[in-house]
DNA sequence: AGTGCCTGCCC
DNA sequence: ATTCTGC
DNA sequence: GCAGAATGGGCAGGCACT
C-alpha cells in the first residue's frame, strides 16, 4: 500500500472532531486493508510500530526530529525553533520544508507503508556509537522519498510518537467493531437527520452492493412510511427480510461472509446487539493489549476468534484506573454505601503474574520490571499460596533506618534500573500491598464483585515482611472514613481509595468504581518569570509558565518549577491562555525558540500535591502536580510566597515532620 | 572521565 | 500525575 | 461520564561532546 493512502486517512481524521465520523473513517479504511498488511496498518494508525506491551522503543522524539529536519532540508536549528513555535508542531514544520522542496522532486517509486514501517523498526533497533546519526539517515531517507508534503507531516509525527489525529484506544475499538461486524441500525437511527435528510434516504442513495438484513416488523413500517427510499435501497443491495426477535446466531453478524448492515425495529435490541459487538472487541483487547491481533481475529474469525483471545498469566493486563473526588460524601455518592476504604500508598503500581513456575512483574504501562525486583519475586513465591494468578498491588519503599515508608521519589530509583540492582535491593527494601485480583488458578476474576476478589487475596496471601494485603475497612459511616483517612495520612500515605464493593475489574478504564481522595495543601502565590509557547491545540499561546517564589533576604525571585494545567482554553470559563498571554506579553524581555523570559509582574495562585526537594530549580524546591487556581491581580510580585515559608511547609508535610 | 541533553516512563 | 473540552 | 490532548517533577540510561 502506498503511504500516501495512509496519510490521506490521517488527514481526514485530523479534519473532524466528531467521534462517530472518525470511527467511520477508520472503519471504512480498515475494511479495505488486506490481511497481510492489517497488523502493520493497525499499529501505524495508533502511531506505533510495536504494540503497547512491547519494550521496543524508537529512542527518538522531538529533539532528534528537529535535527532530522535540519539534516534532511539543510535548515539551521534556529529557524526550525522559530517555525516550531509558530506552527506548534514539528509535523507541520517538516511538511512546510518538504513542500518548499517539492518542485525539484523526481519520483522514482512511491513511498510505501511497508517502507515507512521497516525504517521505523530499524530505528528502534539501533544503538551504540553514531546510532543517532544513523537514525537521522533513516528518517531523511523517508522524507526524501515522499510524493506529497502531507506524508512528511505524518512521518515526523510518527517519529515523535504523537500523531494528533484524535484516535486512541476507545475509537479504534469502535472502528474495528464497525469494520468487521455488521453495522447496526434501528428505527430511530434510520430516521435520524444526517446532512439534512433522514439516514435511510442518505443510505438509499449511497449504499450499494451490500447485504442488508431487515427486521420484519421494521420492513412493514419502512414500506409504509418511506416506500420510495426503501425500494431504492432494495434495488441496489441484497436486502433480506427476517423475523428477528433477537439475533441468536452471532456469526451472522460478522462481515465477509455475512451481513454488512442489520436493521432492527426496537431500540433495545439494536443497542444490545451493538454493545455485544463492541464488548467482544473490547474484551479481546483487554486480554491482549494488541489491536493488531484483535483486528486480525475479528476479520478472520469474528466472535469465535475474538473469544479465543483469553487472559493469560505472563501477558500483562491493562490496569483499572480510578477517579478523583474532593469529599468523602461525594465519593460515597459515586461508589455507593457501604464501600471498601483503602490506604492510597505513595508508591507505584505493580501487576504480579504467576504461572506454575514463572513470576513476572509489570508496571502500570505494562513494562516488564521482573529483573528490577528480585526481592518481590521471592517474597511472592514464598507467600502467595496459589499456582497461577494475576494480582494488583502498590509497592512502597521503606527507610532502612527508621522503618518509615519512603516518598515515591526514593523508590522510583529502582524502577528503571539496569545496573547495581542487588545493591538497591538492599538499600531500598519494599513492601507490596495487594489490593485486587484479576486471575486465580487460571480463571478470570474480572467479572466477579470486588468484595469477592478482595476475599480471594486474603485467602491466598500470607502476610509477612515485605508482603501485605492493603489495609482496608468496609463502612458506610463518614466519620469512620474520616478517622481512617487521618490514620492513612499520618503514615505518610497520599490519602485513601474508596471502592464499590460489587464492581467488576475494568481493565484500562477510569470508571467510577473506585475513587481516590487526597488532602489539599494551602495554595501558593507565585510569580511568573518565564513561559513556553504551546503545541497542538495551544499553538500561539503561552502554555507553560515558569514560576518563582520571593526571597525576602536578597529581594530575588527563585524558581520553583513550571505549570501548564488548570488554565482554560475558553476565556468565558475563567483565566485563559489568551488572557495570560496578553497580560504577560508586555513583560517579555527575551525570546529563544519557544521559551520567553518574563519580568516579574504577574502573580498567580497555584495548587499542588506536595513540595519536593529539587536540584533543578534555584529555590531548592519543586512542586508535585502544580496547577493554576486563579490570577492574583491584587498581589505585587513582592507579595508572593517566600522561600522561607515554602521551606516551613516542606518540613511540615504528611508523615515527614 | 565528566557533563549535558534527550528519551521514556514512574508518579 | 491534573485538568479542560468535545461528544 | 468518558476519551483524548494539553501539561507538571524526577528518575535511570544512553549518546554526543568536551
Amino acid at each position: 500500500m502506498e503511504y500516501k493512502r495512509l496519510a490521506d486517512v490521517y488527514s481526514k481524521l485530523e479534519s473532524t472532531t466528531l467521534k462517530l465520523e472518525k470511527t467511520d473513517i477508520v472503519a471504512r479504511f480498515l475494511e479495505t486493508v488486506e490481511k497481510d498488511e492489517l497488523e502493520m496498518v493497525v499499529l501505524l494508525i495508533t502511531g506505533r510500530v510495536y504494540p503497547g506491551w512491547s519494550s521496543q522503543e524508537l529512542g527518538m522524539s522531538s529533539g532528534l526530529m528537529a535535527k532530522a529536519i535540519s539534516k534532511a532540508y539543510g535548515i539551521n536549528s534556529k529557524e526550525i525553533e522559530d517555525e516550531w513555535r509558530k506552527l506548534g508542531d514539528l509535523g507541520l514544520v517538516t511538511e512546510r520544508y518538504s513542500s518548499k522542496k517539492s518542485q525539484s522532486r523526481i519520483f522514482i517509486k512511491m513511498l510505501t507503508v511497508q517502507k515507512v514501517f521497516d525504517n521505523m523498526r530499524k530505528i528502534s533497533g539501533m544503538e551504540g556509537m553514531k546510532s543517532q546519526d544513523r537514525k537521522l539517515d533513516l528518517v531523511s531517507e523517508l522524507l526524501s522519498s515522499v510524493s506529497n508534503p502531507l506524508e512528511a507531516r505524518y512521518i515526523a509525527r510518527t517519529v515523535i510518537g504523537d500523531l494528533r489525529i484524535g484516535v486512541a484506544e476507545g475509537l479504534l475499538r469502535d472502528a474495528i467493531a464497525s469494520a468487521f461486524f455488521a453495522n447496526v441500525f434501528w428505527k430511530e437511527t434510520l430516521e435520524q437527520k444526517v446532512n439534512g435528510d433522514i439516514r435511510l434516504k442518505v443510505m438509499s442513495r449511497s449504499v450499494t452492493g451490500k447485504k442488508i438484513v431487515v427486521d420484519e416488523k421494521l420492513a412493514t413500517v419502512l414500506e409504509k412510511k418511506y416506500g420510495e427510499d426503501y425500494d431504492m435501497l432494495k434495488s441496489g443491495n441484497d436486502v433480506v427480510v427476517r423475523q428477528i426477535k433477537k439475533i441468536s446466531d452471532d456469526e451472522l453478524l460478522k462481515k465477509e461472509p455475512g451481513i454488512d448492515y442489520i436493521f432492527f425495529h426496537d431500540v433495545s435490541i439494536g443497542n444490545e446487539t451493538k454493545s455485544r459487538i463492541v464488548s467482544s472487541v473490547e474484551h479481546a483487547f483487554s486480554m491482549t493489549n494488541d489491536f493488531s491481533l484483535v483486528a486480525l481475529a475479528a476479520k478472520d474469525g469474528g466472535f469465535t476468534a475474538l473469544a479465543k483471545l483469553k487472559m493469560n498469566a505472563n501477558h500483562p493486563l491493562k490496569v483499572m484506573l480510578y477517579q478523583k473526588a474532593l469529599t468523602i460524601d461525594d465519593a460515597f455518592g459515586i461508589v455507593g454505601k457501604p464501600a471498601a476504604i483503602e490506604y492510597k500508598y505513595d508508591g507505584f503500581r505493580l501487576q504480579v503474574h504467576r504461572t506454575d513456575d514463572t513470576i513476572k512483574l509489570f508496571t502500570r504501562r505494562l513494562e516488564d520490571v521482573t529483573k528490577q525486583f528480585p526481592d518481590v519475586v521471592s517474597v511472592v513465591r514464598e507467600n502467595v499460596k496459589a499456582r497461577s494468578f494475576i494480582l494488583d498491588c502498590e509497592v512502597i519503599g521503606i527507610d532502612m533506618k527508621t522503618g518509615k515508608w519512603l516518598p515515591f521519589q526514593k523508590i522510583s530509583r529502582r524502577i528503571k534500573r539496569k545496573y547495581d540492582i542487588d545493591q538497591t535491593v538492599r538499600e531500598i527494601p519494599v513492601i507490596i500491598n495487594f489490593f485486587d485480583a484479576m486471575m486465580a488458578d487460571g480463571k478470570s476474576l474480572i467479572d466477579v464483585p470486588f468484595s469477592e476478589r478482595r476475599k480471594h487475596i486474603e485467602s491466598v496471601v500470607s502476610e509477612g515482611d515485605g508482603i501485605k494485603v492493603a489495609r482496608h475497612i468496609i463502612t458506610d459511616d463518614v466519620e469512620k472514613v474520616n478517622d481512617f483517612y487521618k490514620e492513612s495520612l499520618s503514615k505518610g500515605n497520599e490519602g485513601i481509595m474508596m471502592k464499590n464493593l460489587s464492581a467488576p475489574y475494568k481493565p484500562g478504564s477510569r470508571v467510577g468504581y473506585g475513587i481516590k481522595i487526597k488532602p489539599t495543601m494551602d495554595n501558593l502565590d507565585l510569580v511568573i518569570v518565564g513561559a513556553d509557547y504551546g503545541e497542538g491545540k495551544r499553538v500561539g499561546w503561552l502554555s507553560s509558565f515558569h514560576l518563582a517564589c520571593y526571597d525576602s533576604d536578597s529581594g530575588e525571585y527563585l524558581t520553583i518549577g513550571k505549570m501548564g494545567t488548570g488554565i482554560k482554553e475558553k476565556s468565558e470559563e475563567g483565566t485563559s491562555f489568551g488572557e495570560l498571554t496578553e497580560l504577560l506579553k508586555p513583560y517579555i524581555t527575551e525570546e529563544k525558540g519557544k521559551t520567553v523570559a518574563i519580568k516579574p509582574a504577574v502573580v498567580i495562585e497555584v495548587a499542588f500535591e506536595e513540595i519536593q526537594k529539587s536540584t533543578k530549580y534555584s529555590s531548592g524546591f519543586a512542586l508535585r502536580f502544580p496547577r493554576l487556581v486563579r490570577l492574583r491581580e491584587d498581589r505585587m510580585p513582592e507579595d508572593a510566597s517566600t522561600v522561607d515559608e515554602i521551606s516551613m511547609v516542606y518540613g511540615a508535610q504528611r508523615g515527614r515532620g
